[in-house]
DNA sequence: CTTGCATTTAACCAATTGAGCAATTAACAT
DNA sequence: ATGTTAATTGCTCAATTGGTTAAATGCAAG
């Protein structure tokens, strides 16, 4: 039911960017200025870039004198994890039970190989 | 390296309509028609978010006769699957390091808690 | 061959996104 | 006080997104 959390992690997680900065912050804190060290964007794009991550409670920011210190947060990549693998495991046994239904069901001359689940009627 | 696919499938997982019509698909194969009767959207809207999925390889969709069937391709969720697996454990050994560490330090009177990786020159 | 249904394409619109530069705030260091 | 560095905020801009309606396409059935 948390669809708009998992609406603004998945979001944060489709840029390429964001990525490489919450992988770099897997070795541990580090300053904006160290986070937009690699990349060739300017510091606003950079600080925008963090808003997403923060926004999506994927990382935390705290004042430390004239910087900001930047820490994950590993708590919230768990809903999305929670989901993708309730699917994965999901789809994979719906696929299961599809090749079983296609081995034990008699083929007809009909090229037809799907389950129809409500009949249209026409 | 699959930079371009990991932003393709985390984009087209972050919008609760798509992520509704996936777990459709879980239980079974389903054509356009009835994939679209949950929402309040029209039809050309979730050909869109049907196109998204395609592009992100989430689905496969092929004509059988006047319908379209659409069904999951599990392996796409594979590599997003990965990529948030690691992370979500690599970020908690991080924090296991850190709590570690906190433990392990003595603490002075200073107030500061963290782990520099390059001290900052001023 | 015409009608009807399923779906897509085209054209448009409003809101969001990602980027830039310039100006601003915050915290130190002289 | 003044200057310096770190980071953010306030524009502007182009591209993308998600939705709409109207028109086009593909098939199937009379």
């Amino acid at each position: 039911m948390n669809a708009a959390r998992l609406d603004l992690t998945f979001a944060a997680l489709a840029d390429p960017t964001r990525r490489a900065i919450l992988a770099r912050l897997a070795s541990g804190e580090a300053m904006v200025n160290e986070l937009a060290r690699p990349f060739a964007i300017s510091a606003p794009a950079i600080t925008r870039h963090l808003n997403v991550l923060e926004r999506a409670a994927l990382i935390v920011r705290e004042r430390d004198g004239q910087f900001r210190r930047c820490r994950l947060n590993p708590q919230a990549l768990q809903a999305a994890r929670e989901w993708i693998d309730f699917h994965a495991r999901f789809w994979s046994e719906s696929f299961e039970r599809l090749d079983e239904l296609l081995k034990t069901t008699s083929k007809p001359k009909s090229r037809k190989t799907h389950v129809r689940h409500k009949p249209h009627r026409r």
